[in-house]
DNA sequence: TCTTATACCTTGTGACACAAGGTATAAGCT
DNA sequence: AGCTTATACCTTGTGTCACAAGGTATAAGA
């Protein structure tokens, strides 16, 4: 209904891969990790963020350590496990043949417009 | 739980593109949308296209008749409407957008790697 | 006549993005 | 001291959707 639903639908599971190499470079939290996609216009509330989080820590995705004193509330640090940075590699392969393949038939349906 | 659920949420959102896509040169039909896409190694079972195409029709971004007597049983094709181009149009613009910044943070964390 | 291929559809299930709420703490302002 | 704001995490409820697994119908060939 909300006229806007397609986008959703088109950003997901980009989300998952977006924050897998948002804290690949170094730990960060929830609120960091949103602050930094919103920065590369990828905008996520903390209704997404945060299940999406805690089902990337149960995966064994990502390790979590609470670490206090550096803002109003303790911040809870996410880092790549060794099957994070497996799964994030695995996911960026199989993103780039969907966008290679999509992108072929964009050029062939529509042709090269920008 | 499954191990290939990221692929199928990766793939979510491109579905409903390359569903117009596909329709956009010619009109086509169920079985034969999942063939060419599958032939784009975009692979759909039936109990994916034909409640996607029942959406898209609803949606007023396709438009459907019958047609018989070009197989064992009778086929309904489907068209773009105005409507339907537009937001094929739209999506690609988006899918496009999406991609290139995926892109930017794969190189920038990973590396260019192939 | 029986099987196979074609073609459409439905129901049930699980996943998930998001809105809308809530809780807790520290710092700054009045 | 009280009040507000910003930070930070979390939960519940809702709607959407991809898919598996089933079903129905028809025509052609073995």
């Amino acid at each position: 209904m909300t006229d806007t639903n397609w986008q959703e639908q088109l950003r997901r599971g980009t989300l998952e891969l977006a924050v897998l190499l948002s804290v690949a470079p170094a730990p960060s939290y929830g609120l960091e990790i949103i602050r930094h996609l919103e920065f590369a216009d990828l905008v996520l509330t903390e209704g997404t963020i945060y299940p999406l989080l805690a089902r990337l820590e149960r995966d064994g995705l990502l390790d979590a350590r609470w670490v206090e004193g550096q803002g109003p509330r303790a911040r809870k640090y996410y880092q790549l496990t060794p099957s994070g940075r497996a799964r994030m590699k695995k996911m960026a392969q199989e993103f780039r043949a969907i966008a290679h393949g999509m992108e072929e038939m964009i050029a062939t349906v529509i042709g090269d417009e920008r």
